[in-house]
DNA sequence: TGTACATCAGTGAACGCGCGTTCACTGATGTAC
DNA sequence: TGTACATCAGTGAACGCGCGTTCACTGATGTAC
């Protein structure tokens, strides 16, 4: 690789970086083109070399967040034992809220779909999709269903095959749902506690959504699943 | 009542109304002060009569939301017979999205925190709270009890005794996560819809949110009180 | 009923700001022969 | 190994833009006597 090849590299990375420390400290609207150079030490337009526009720029970091994300709580997922089924749900959950915590404006940049128009979808969008759907079919075969509602005729997810064949696995559209329900019920409770929503100011964080985490459980696996209370401790 | 204080009144009037029209059409960033005036075929300056600065502006119309969506949704559980408590709870639920759906904007600003700094919290800040607190306590009358975890020594929700108080009931703290836990499903799926993040484009959206409704009611009555399927159409 | 003064809504020009993006340029790195 | 040309990173000035906010002002509405 040559010296020209070697300095694009390490300048791309240098840009990612201060993109990502300028987002950590104020949000998608501090990322502008010109704070970006400014970290840099660059001209505004030399930015132009590497990136089309901000939209392209925010796009970058968009990626970047979904893909740490996805493999961050992959990691901690496939470190529980396969059997472990809310050993596994359990990591993804602690590891959804601690990612969360540490990378705030990273996270609200996922769900806020801050980036206009169709959003570059790739292979790491559904990646999170693809490990619930597992874990659902896993649940299934140990003899879990749970009791959400049936659907009708027509089905609710219409991409489900779609994901199935990605996953390799088959599941009822309600484990999906479940799953789907479950994940909702995290990200809400995230949304509240980053954006200070009302209400979380009176919460004992942790313990509140440990409180969160327990109720997902109950969806998922039932209420006969549920641990008694002494030994409720949720992994950290 | 003066001309004076007649045409202040109606130039709030329509200092709310364009506010509101700004934010139906292009969002919270649409709300500028020029652009207001500029709706109201008015001087920039002028608004400074009525209002201290943009984030004042802000912060008037997020009262206004917040009282909307409180008074609706309130309303909507007040028509339902107190014993009927699924009747309650589908009414909050559905109630929610559609109003959720008709004000895409001012939802969203209520729940983005786009007012920065400590918010101005109205008595309208809770009165969604308060009407979930009373809805427990008539399920725990009705001798229902989540199965969700029960807390540890210290309490989770500090600020419950308060909350009580306003309300003039009293509940398990278990009760009340529930119902939170319940409200945060819904609010996530809704952010998921309302922000047309990934995978809502292979939702069939209505039948979607009518099984994050049935798992919110597996949360809050139990499995037991799970409808069969054939009679699970919701009201709209 | 009339006069003198105070209040207040609205004007229009101006301020300074930071933004995204373009463009002609310089000078260094790479390539072909 | 050396020369001629192409590629490319980065510069610096400039563009037009819309923004929030201030300020001295005008003219109409209200009030006190």
């Amino acid at each position: 690789m040559g010296t020209r090849a070697q300095h694009r590299d390490t300048t791309e990375a240098a840009i990612l970086a201060a993109g990502l420390r300028l987002l950590a400290e104020g949000g998608s609207e501090a990322l502008t083109v010109r704070g970006l150079a400014r970290e840099l030490t660059l001209a505004p337009s030399a930015l132009y070399r590497y990136v089309r526009s901000r939209e392209d720029l925010l796009a970058l970091l968009l990626r970047h967040a979904y893909a740490d994300l996805a493999d961050t709580i992959q990691a901690a997922h496939d470190a529980v034992p396969r059997v472990d089924l809310r050993g596994r749900w359990r990591a993804f959950a602690h590891t959804l809220r601690n990612w969360s915590l540490a990378h705030r404006h990273e996270w609200l940049l996922i769900q806020s779909a801050v980036v206009a128009g169709p959003l570059p979808f790739t292979e790491n969008t559904f990646r999170l999709h693809l490990l619930l759907i597992r874990l659902g079919a896993d649940a299934e075969r140990a003899g879990i269903f749970p009791s959400i509602s049936a659907p009708r005729d027509e089905p609710v997810i219409r991409g489900l095959p779609v994901l199935e064949m990605m996953a390799g696995v088959e599941v009822r559209e309600q484990t999906m749902l479940s799953g789907l329900a479950a994940w909702h019920l995290l990200d809400g409770a995230l949304y509240a506690e980053l954006l200070g929503l009302a209400g979380t100011e009176m919460m004992d964080a942790d313990a509140y959504y440990d409180a969160m985490v327990s109720a997902t459980e109950l969806l998922l696996l039932g209420p006969e699943a549920i641990r008694p209370p002494e030994s409720v401790d949720a992994p950290r």
